[in-house]
DNA sequence: ATATGGTTTGACCAAATGGTCAACAAAAAT
DNA sequence: ATTTTTGTTGACCATTTGGTCAAACCATAT
């Protein structure tokens, strides 16, 4: 129900989603968003009544966006830890062009907006695993730390890039590589920690 | 020179901080600074020419802080394991009662906040693997990248709290547990991955 | 051509906000 | 006691900013 997002309509929400994501909602502006949009001030809020209007639109959709991701278990038949290091794959690539940033900024700001939304079905990563731990698949895992785990490292290292690439003591080129390599060495090290022993 | 922070000073100080963390640079209001602290604005003003100032204040000693806490590394004369877990320990206590997110929200504001700052020498962390490595006693790790492991374990279960509590699946009790018994499982976690391994 | 209904915008407005200042108060120095 | 310095504040100012509105614009139906 209409959310048929007109021409202009569509303009808007892909400047407000950049402006927001970049600046914050305290730190956005009405004007800015406008001549990203390329349209007026007076046209903005004619599409949009206000501020706070435009604002829960971007940050409902860059959520929901999230959410799908981090909630969505892939269903292709494979081994687990194939399955595993694919997911951790790409939910770095789409942590990198998504700003985790935004959300956690604005949920920090202002925690209602969690709220509102309906809890969402358990992640289908943690039916998932808890399954292969009842049958003896793998390890005796404490399966929410393991995924605690995952996110944090997918996560985390985007986050503070910069303060990294600092404190690494990497050179900008190495640090690249690390970044880019990064998520198989995820992969590598959560595998490890899940699969059984082959000690007998 | 000149950091006898006076008694008015103090208050000042301690308000701003507990402002600007909470409410980030552009949400910041330099009223509520002063209500907080008990002063007029005008007085603020005397003390701090302006909010930049002021921000520039409070960044800097957040930022300290949390460099040094990251950069040291023990002196005490310990296994290495047990040295990681206190550290590890110290760490997470340390995040959560500061707010990283202050510090990631303001860099990603203005990058020049951390151009500014000289370099620190490399994080004690790193060496004292890099040596333990060279001399076999652990696995032959990839030490930055542990190094970036335990910061993303340790950091991100705090910045991202409330959303975990919705998608663990773990009731409130539970999840507060879990958050007491985190810093151990990651310690357990690192240090089977560091450990060389007692198979022959 | 003209009326109709949606769209666009420059000009404005009111509130919020960072910052100033003259006047006053309180110490400190003389 | 009197001058001088330091601290304090209410009132004020300029700018920014979210938001409004009447007039103009434009497509389409009549």
């Amino acid at each position: 129900m209409s959310s048929i997002t007109s021409e202009p309509e569509k303009k808007i929400l892909d400047a407000a989603k950049a402006v927001f994501e970049e600046f914050g909602y305290n730190g956005a502006r009405m004007q800015k968003i406008a001549d990203v949009a390329g349209i007026s001030k007076a046209s903005l809020h004619y599409y949009f009544r206000n501020k706070d209007n435009l604002f829960d639109r971007i940050f409902d959709e860059t959520m929901s966006e999230f959410m799908l991701i981090v909630s969505t278990w892939t269903n292709v038949e494979e081994e687990w830890d194939v399955k595993l290091r694919n997911f951790i794959i790409e939910f770095y690539t789409f942590l990198k062009t998504n700003s985790l940033l935004f959300i956690l900024r604005e949920i920090n700001r202002n925690p209602e907006l969690l709220k509102r939304r309906k809890p969402k079905p358990k992640a289908g990563f943690l039916s998932y695993f808890e399954n292969l731990k009842s049958a003896g698949v793998i390890r005796n895992i404490n399966v929410p730390l393991i995924y605690v785990f995952m996110h944090s490292l997918c996560s985390y290292p985007l986050l503070n890039r910069s303060l990294f690439k600092r404190t690494t003591g990497l050179s900008d080129a190495e640090f690249e590589t690390f970044m880019d390599e990064y998520p198989n060495h995820v992969a590598d090290f959560l595998i490890e920690a899940i699969k059984k022993t082959n000690r007998k």
